[in-house]
DNA sequence: TAACATGATTCAAT
DNA sequence: ATTGAATCATGTTA
């Protein structure tokens, strides 16, 4: 302020003084008048310029007279441009040099992150890709299930608190800009306040807005990683196999007794048919030839019961296939049950 | 809640 | 790399 009353000291200085200005004037002369006239106009100048000066000196009903009279003069709207352009090149605009954003890299993976959470992507997406993962790891036994809409269920609700919140914001900011815009508006009657400058305000305005919003993005993330990984957690606790996988892994087991090593390929098979992973399936087999070993007997009524059910299966095989007028015998080398004797047979399970 | 069942992990041997 | 064996941690059941 101390620049810019110094500057207008200057200005009225020159031209109360009656000198003609040199380098050019400031002020344009108002349009149609020319020569004669020039003199008495920068005698008008001298004495707007000059009752602003004093115009703390007086009474306030005094300043007030006056202040409505300069504010009807006809000379303001030219005096206002010129003080409006005096503010743009005292430095006051400087701040509004930084005006052009660059793409805020952390913002943007923020918003990377909430776009692939399915949190700001379309509506109902549904799986993110922890949920995806997960529920392939670890097949889509009942339970479960159960975690997964939880997750879910969970996900929607920050979604859903992300988009009223982001909304609010929005809405306040836009409240807010217009609000300052139309004080901005209404001050410049009385100050100098050009259009460049409300939309410096309204810049400032947006990117305090926008910092808060990145803020609430900014939490909302941390909420669906807390979220994400206490799902991950509930998955890798240990969980017993869905019951079907169990008869898929046992019929597989006591119909190759004599050799319950499964190939890569049957492995691969027997972990899609159960839809657990194929270390999954090598772990249980390992479990279950050990553990077997280690006590036959306990394991005859189950060995037993899968034998007459791979039993049957071959004898459903064989009817369909008699049925298709095919006679050939069943080939199936295992299909025929499991006499106890036989199992001793083999070397390996001993 | 104890006892048992079961999936996973670790480690040495091959 | 795969396996057997021991062990751990947790789920299930009586």
């Amino acid at each position: 302020m101390d620049e810019q009353s110094r500057m207008l000291q200057t200005l009225a200085g020159v031209n109360l003084a009656g000198h003609s200005v040199q380098g050019g004037m400031a002020l344009p002369p108002p349009h149609g008048h020319e020569g004669a006239d020039g003199d008495g106009r920068k005698q008008d100048i001298g004495d707007i310029l000059h009752q602003i000066m004093t115009i703390t000196d007086q009474s306030l009903d005094e300043a007030q007279a006056k202040k409505h009279a300069l504010n009807c003069h006809r000379m303001k709207p030219a005096l206002f441009s010129v003080l409006c352009e005096i503010k743009e090149k005292t430095g006051l605009s400087i701040r509004g040099a930084q005006e052009e954003d660059p793409p805020d890299p952390q913002l943007m993976r923020l918003d990377n992150m909430l776009l692939a959470e399915g949190v700001s992507g379309p509506e109902k997406g549904g799986g993110s890709a922890a949920a995806a993962a997960a529920a392939a790891a670890s097949g889509g036994s009942s339970d479960n299930s159960i975690e997964h809409s939880d997750y879910r269920a969970k996900l929607t609700q920050i979604r859903q608190i992300y988009h009223t919140e982001l909304e609010k914001y929005e809405q306040a900011c836009n409240e807010f800009t217009t609000h300052v815009m139309n004080l901005l508006r209404e001050q410049s009657r009385t100050r100098p306040i050009s259009p460049k400058e409300i939309e410096r305000m309204v810049g400032i305005i947006h990117r305090k807005f926008s910092s808060i919003q990145m803020q609430l993005k900014q939490s909302t993330c941390e909420a669906v990683m807390i979220l994400r990984s206490r799902f991950l957690d509930a998955m890798r606790k240990r969980r017993n196999f869905s019951k079907q996988a169990t008869e898929i892994l046992n019929e597989y087991f006591y119909s190759h007794l004599s050799n319950p090593y499964p190939s890569e390929e049957a492995k691969e098979e027997l972990a899609k048919k159960c839809s657990i992973t194929v270390s999954q399936v090598s772990n249980w087999f390992g479990n279950k030839r050990i553990r077997y070993k280690k006590n036959i007997g306990k394991f005859q009524e189950e060995a037993n019961l899968y034998a007459a059910k791979t039993a049957v299966t071959a004898a459903h095989a064989v009817a369909a296939a008699v049925q298709n007028n095919q006679t050939n015998s069943p080939t199936t080398p295992n299909s025929g049950g499991f006499p106890a004797s036989c199992y001793q047979s083999d070397g390996r399970i001993q």
